[in-house]
This record gives C-alpha cells, structure tokens and sequence, in this order.
RNA sequence: GCCCUCAUCGUCUAGCGGCUAGGACGGGACCCUCUCAAGGUCUAAACAGGAGUUCGAUUCUCCUUGAGGGCGCCA
C-alpha cells in the first residue's frame, strides 16, 4: 500500500468558514491516522476573487486548530509549488498533452473537453458505489487563458500523487468530470471520501461565509479553545461509536476512518459547541488557564494598559475559571476585582433587603474583619460560621448582604473564595463604604 | 426541469434482523440552605409514510414524501 497523501485546497476568496475547516480537519485526521502526507493547496486561480488577506486568514486559522501541513505554502514538498496561480508551467504540459489526445475543442474563445459520456462509477469511501453520466463537454480553459477549477485540481491530485481525496458532498456531483478527465490523463482515480455537508443552524440549506456562527476566525476572537472547537467539529459527521464526546485528539487520531464518518448532513450547533468549550476551559490546566485568559483580556484592551499585578490576576482567574462558561464572560463577571467603581443591581438588593437585617450582619462583619485570618477559604468559613452562631443567624445573612456589598451583584464565584482574593483591606473598605451609602 | 446523495428524540449521535431504542446538547423539575451563568440528581422527547423480504424489521429491497447538493468561462 502506497503512501496515503491528501490535499486539502481551499480559495482565498472569502473568509475561513467551519465547513472548511472541517473538511482539512477530515483529511489531516485521515494522514495523520495512516502516518500519511497532509498537503496544502492555494487553488487561487479566480484572479478576480483571490486576497492576500484571504491567504493569510486560511493559514492562521490552520493554525490556530492545529492542522499543520506537511507539504505546501511556507513548507515546501517535492510537488510544488502550492499555489496554483505558480503553476502555469505544468497546466500547460497536461494541456499538451490533452490537445495531442484530440479530447478539446475550441469554442467562443475558451477551450472544451470532449467527454466520454460513458457512466462514470466511483467506489466512495463513504457512501459505496456512486454512479454518475456527465452529459455536457465542459470549459477547461477560460477565453482568458486561464484553466479553471476542474482541470487544475485534477491535474495537480495527479501531479502530487494525492491517493485520498476528501471533500465536501457538494462536489460530488463534480466528481464525474473529474473522473473523465483522470480517465483522459490515464492516470488511476484516487479514493474518493465525500463527507456529509454542515447545515446552517436556522433555516434551509448549507451553511455559508455569511451565515452567524461560520467563521473560524469569529472564534478565535471571541476566546474559544481550538481544542474544543476541533472536538466539536470531529463530532460533527463523525462519533468514537462509544458514547464518549470529549476525547483527545490523540483517540480521535487513532480512532478515526473514512467507514466510520457518516453519510448525512449535520445541523450546526452553536449551543453545544459553547458547552463543549466550557468543559475544556473547566478542565484546563490553571496555569495555562490563566495565559489563555490573560491573553484573551489583553487582546480585548480590557485593562487598557493599566495591568494588575499577575499575582493577583492569577488569583482572580483560577477563582473564576470553575465558574464562567467561556472567557468572553470574564470582563462582565470580574470587574469588580480591578475596580471599586462597580454598579450595586438593584434586583439583588431590593433581594438583599427584603428579609432581616443585613445592614446589621454587615456590621457585625465588618467588626469582625480586623483579627479575620484571610489565608484560606476555610478559615474565612469559620469566621462566617462563628458569626453565625454567635448572633443566632444563618450564614447566608451574612453571605448575600456582603456579596452584595463586594461585587454589586448577586452572582459570583465562591463567596470564601471572593473574600480571601479580594483580601482583608478590600473587603473592609467596601462594607464600610456600602454600610454607609447604602 | 434533469442528475446525485441522505433520512433514529428539537439538535449532534449509538444501533449494522430479536434492545425497556443508549449517550450528549438544549428544555423541564428538584438538590446544593454561598449566589449562579457553575456542579449534582431525575425527567419529557425519536426510528417520516407505504409496500415487500423474513418466524421477526429502526436495521435488507422498492416506492412516496422530506431534506441537502450539483447542473458557471466560481471554487
């Protein structure tokens, strides 16, 4: 058995989308399951479409999910180059060769291929055998002499020996041209994969460049874990067939095959990607948790060149990390942390103030604080629970008014937790502070 | 219109002739007397329809319906 080699090729014509990373996710699998080459391949020949900017999004967000190319742009590989606009040279050989096969015609200035018009069979990896009759001689060279799409994506599978091609259910109506030409060119067909197509979440058809949700790069602005988006979108068309979900990439790796992906389209889920991000942001390692946030904060100008200390931001971090769903909820949920000018919701204290005497627990609280241990959860616990003995009160009628008094609302993170953070002077400061405004 | 593909809870899926049809997200309920967007427990929810094949179909075949895709001098 040869060597599996798969491409991955998109257009820099528009922004990175979820259905296309998912289909290089598919095929990175796929090589690195088999020990395999996964390549790169800018199909960059729509002169009018093609940006830079387009480019360099594509291998950013690559990237960023970790699907690193064997061979291709920046990398190098025996078949290159890798962006076809590089590769007149050789379209132009396997034109010559087409021409001197008698299968192209001219016609309104652009160049045809004559096909066969036999029926044109493919044993798909996926779906088993797909039977299909083009029925129309196709353009293979616009009037501008430039080949499109068809001709050079069958040409350069064929010049970089690509084994494996895996791609999206919507070419796979394509795929008889495809094989005509192959057939033309009397080169062997590689193994076709076509994987189910990703549906947009609200409303008919595909998921599109435009559609909410679809761009790779909107997650990597908005905090998300590539780890748990690359689960996600595993899950997506393929399952471990055990009822596990969040697995290693390593398992997925050896787990994954072309068999096992399934054969219809999948509805995108934004709400379970969310979830499955928060089980990686709860899961994750502190240390690296507090570098990914701190970074995600830095990125959004949140402390706006004035940085706290990073004993402090760790502290706040790791305190939080169990508590939030994603780090773009960390600016509106620790605000209070870096700044006394925080806003009291009156919704938590209209509940604040609905029962007892919370202005008198906060007194009795405050009082406390001087000879309060604030080294650990635990002792700040038993200075509440004393409190609480001692003035024949719950300790919840010291923990709601002083929550309230600390951060301004009514939800947060463990409130022992909050008071050895905040520390003894913080939290002296603002009871008083709230004991005498509110 | 022609052609190709697909069809299990609302969604992602497990199931490959005999199961109380399993898991997850989302929903609902309750618990956690430190809140909650976190955590825990419980719960409702599906084999599109019709013919076959078979002792027996979610599972195999065909039809219908539905969904998706292709039919560019876009990729």
């Amino acid at each position: 058995m040869p060597q599996v080699r798969v491409r991955f090729a998109p257009s820099p014509t528009g922004f990175f989308h979820i259905g296309s990373a998912r289909t290089a996710l598919f095929n990175w699998l796929y090589a690195r399951h088999n020990g395999g080459v996964f390549i790169l391949r800018v199909e960059d020949t729509d002169q009018t479409r093609n940006s830079d900017e387009f480019l360099r999004l594509i291998y950013d967000s690559l990237r960023w999910l970790g699907l690193d190319w064997d061979e291709g742009p920046g990398k190098g590989g025996d078949f290159g180059p890798y962006r076809q606009s590089e590769r007149a040279s050789v379209y132009k050989e396997y034109l010559e060769r087409l021409k001197a096969s008698g299968r192209t015609y001219e016609k309104d200035g652009a160049l045809y291929f004559r096909i066969s018009g036999e029926p044109q069979v493919i044993e798909d990896a996926i779906r088993g055998r797909v039977e299909r009759t083009e029925e129309k001689d196709f353009v293979i060279v616009r009037s501008d002499g430039n080949p499109v799409f068809h001709f050079v994506n069958v040409v350069d599978d064929i010049a970089m020996k690509v084994t494996h091609v895996i791609r999206g259910e919507d070419h796979l109506s394509n795929t008889s041209k495809h094989t005509e030409l192959f057939k033309a060119f009397g080169a062997p067909l590689p193994t076709y994969a076509h994987i189910p197509l990703i549906l947009k979440q609200n409303g008919p058809g595909k998921m599109s460049k435009r559609d909410q949700g679809a761009l790779v790069e909107e997650y990597q602005k908005r905090g998300f874990l590539p780890e748990a988006l690359v689960n996600f979108l595993c899950l997506l068309g393929w399952s471990p067939k055990d009822d596990r979900e969040k697995l290693p990439l390593a398992e997925i790796v050896r787990l994954f095959d072309l068999p096992g992906v399934n054969q219809s389209n999948a509805r995108f889920d934004e709400k379970k990607l969310a979830h499955m991000n928060m089980v990686y942001l709860h899961e994750m390692d502190p240390g690296k948790c507090f570098s990914f946030a701190r970074d995600y904060l830095k990125s959004r100008n949140y402390f706006a060149g004035a940085e706290p200390e990073e004993a402090y931001l760790r502290e706040v971090i790791a305190l939080c990390q169990p508590k939030v769903r994603a780090v773009e909820d960390l600016p509106g949920f620790i605000g209070y942390f870096f700044s006394d000018e925080y806003a009291i919701d009156p919704k938590a204290r209209e509940k604040v103030f609905s029962k007892g005497d919370p202005k008198a627990r906060l007194g009795e609280l405050l009082a406390a604080l001087p000879q309060a241990d604030f080294s650990s959860d635990t002792t700040l616990e038993a200075l509440i629970q004393g409190l609480a003995a001692q003035h024949a009160a719950g300790t919840g009628d010291y923990i709601h008014p002083a929550r309230l008094a600390l951060s301004g609302t009514a939800v947060g993170p463990s409130f022992y937790g909050l008071l050895r953070v905040l520390g003894r002077e913080r939290v002296e400061r603002r009871i008083a502070r709230f004991l005498a405004t509110a």
